[in-house]
RNA sequence: GCCCUGGUGGUGUAGGGGCUAUCAUGUGGGCCUGUCGAGCCCACGACUCGGGUUCAAAUCCCGGCCAGGGCGCCA
């Protein structure tokens, strides 16, 4: 029934078929998106990556067997055309295809697990069991392509600073930063967890004189949350400056973010309007809010939050109220943040750490770091960790750790700033949250 | 982890003690030579699982499983 590609090659995508290519015979390659068959004359949708195009046969221009093989073609199956540019004002786009052979590479059963032409619309959870159906649609393959190319602007972007791409280990031995629950695992005879943040390793980079590094890896938290912004695997781009403080990592990031987004919008074009967003470049500098300001702001917005508490849901919703793009939250009191954090020399209740929100979702959070050995110890202490299971990571700081300051960026999270997602779900391929480990 | 809501054909839904279970889309078949959410005709296909109440349960009650939303947790 089905037949084998052979020598057979697509010679143009659909997006690529225009009017003015009249008569010109091409191969084109896909699935059949649509079917509308009105007995003398059958029309054909065939999708590709990017497009879809109109395949035209009337029944006493194409001959008896092709129109046979073509009245019996099902949704969803993958063909090969070969044929002519037809230019016609009747046809979608004023162009179409008059088949001429044709080749069934495989056949899709029936029914399908979802509708691929959106006529009815499958809740998130059917679509994730079968993601790869849901991704053929232009309207959600296109995050995953402005996904790709914010990804390939931020590595440019790094590159073009002299950053060093570095790839540190997942699998890691307890010493866990804190805070967030780890996965534990099995290795060998020894109990070791999933990575929650490179941070440790990328701070030790520091001692190396590699002085600028980068990584995009996955990062893992063991936190039972089921919201539309969290997932217990994400993707983390993270930075880390040697002989650099939290002020010149801030002016790294919003440049970085600002080129990242007026790239996507210079080169995503198509996809953007796919799922109809408008993109704004913002303007470097962000604004710069300070914690006790942001209380302040939140508390006339009627929101209760005392000093010294991170923010609530109810006080990021607050914040989005009165803060429209890209902006900075700094000076954070240093308790309820780790202890790698650098507190302020003249007031060490305040902390040289900084978040990155737009709106009310936190994208990013950095600051300068202690590069002191023995503050850092005193550091993890008052934070009731044991610093002997900090020995390998310490003894980074004994012989000659210059001043440092990093952040990470949630790729997901900004994803979902450039996309309009409201499910950071919409933005992971395979997501892995609280309920949902496949496929 | 807490709170709320829900689970009905492949998909998305209506129905809330007494049916042959609604509609759309789809699928299979038929008609149709300009469709573009094609149209028309015929057919197909479903009450999350277990227990209980009742003459009678998709519907009410209890429990499990699964899902959606909100919050908490979240370097």
């Amino acid at each position: 029934m089905t037949e084998s590609l052979g020598d057979w090659r697509r010679t143009h995508y659909s997006r690529q078929v225009k009017p003015d290519m009249n008569s010109q015979k091409l191969t084109l390659m896909g699935w059949i998106h649509e079917i509308r068959d009105l007995g003398g004359i059958i029309f054909l949708l065939l999708r590709d990556r990017d497009g879809i195009t109109q395949i035209t046969a009337p029944s006493k221009k194409v001959s008896s067997e092709l129109f046979e093989e073509i009245r019996k073609l099902r949704k969803e199956s993958v063909v090969a055309i070969k044929g002519t540019v037809q230019e016609s004002g009747k046809a979608p786009g004023g162009v179409e295809i008059i088949p001429e052979e044709l080749r069934l590479l495989n056949q899709s059963q029936q029914p399908l697990p979802l509708d691929p032409t959106e006529k009815v619309r499958a809740e998130i959870d059917t679509r994730l069991d079968s993601r790869y159906l849901d991704l053929r649609k232009h309207s959600v393959n296109s995050i995953f392509k402005i996904k790709s190319r914010m990804l390939h602007s931020v590595r440019l972007f790094l590159e073009e600073q002299e950053f060093i791409e570095i790839n540190t280990p997942k699998l890691v031995a307890s010493a866990t930063e804190g805070g967030t629950e780890l996965f534990p695992i099995t290795y060998f005879e020894r109990e070791a967890f999933l990575g929650q943040s490179p941070q440790l390793y990328k701070q030790m980079m520091m001692a190396t004189s590699l002085d600028k590094v980068y990584e995009i890896a996955p990062i893992f938290r063991a936190e039972e949350h089921d919201t539309l912004r969290h997932l217990n695997e994400a993707i983390s781009i993270d930075v880390e400056v040697a002989f650099a403080d939290q002020d010149d990592v801030m002016i790294l990031l919003e440049e970085m973010v600002a080129n990242a987004i007026k790239d996507v919008k210079e080169n995503c074009g198509e996809e953007l309007e796919t799922i109809g967003v408008e993109l704004e470049v913002p303007k470097t500098p962000f604004p710069r809010l300070r914690y006790s300001e942001v209380v302040d702001l939140v508390n006339s917005q009627g929101v209760n939050l005392r000093y010294g508490e991170d923010l609530s849901r109810a006080a990021e919703k607050a914040m989005g109220e009165v803060m429209d793009g890209y902006y900075f939250i700094s000076d954070w009191p240093s308790d309820i943040k780790p202890f790698y954090v650098m507190p302020n020399s003249e007031n060490p209740e305040v902390s040289q750490a900084f978040d990155l929100m737009y709106r009310d979702l936190e994208i990013s959070s950095g600051a300068m770091r202690v590069h002191l050995h023995d503050l850092l110890v005193e550091r993890i202490k008052s934070k009731g960790l044991n610093p002997d299971s900090f020995n390998r990571y310490l003894a980074a700081f004994q012989y000659g750790m210059p001043p440092h300051a990093g952040w990470g960026l949630g790729a997901e999270r900004f994803t979902m700033c450039l996309t309009g997602a409201k499910n950071v779900r919409e933005t992971v391929l395979f997501p892995r949250d609280r309920r949902r480990l496949t496929p």
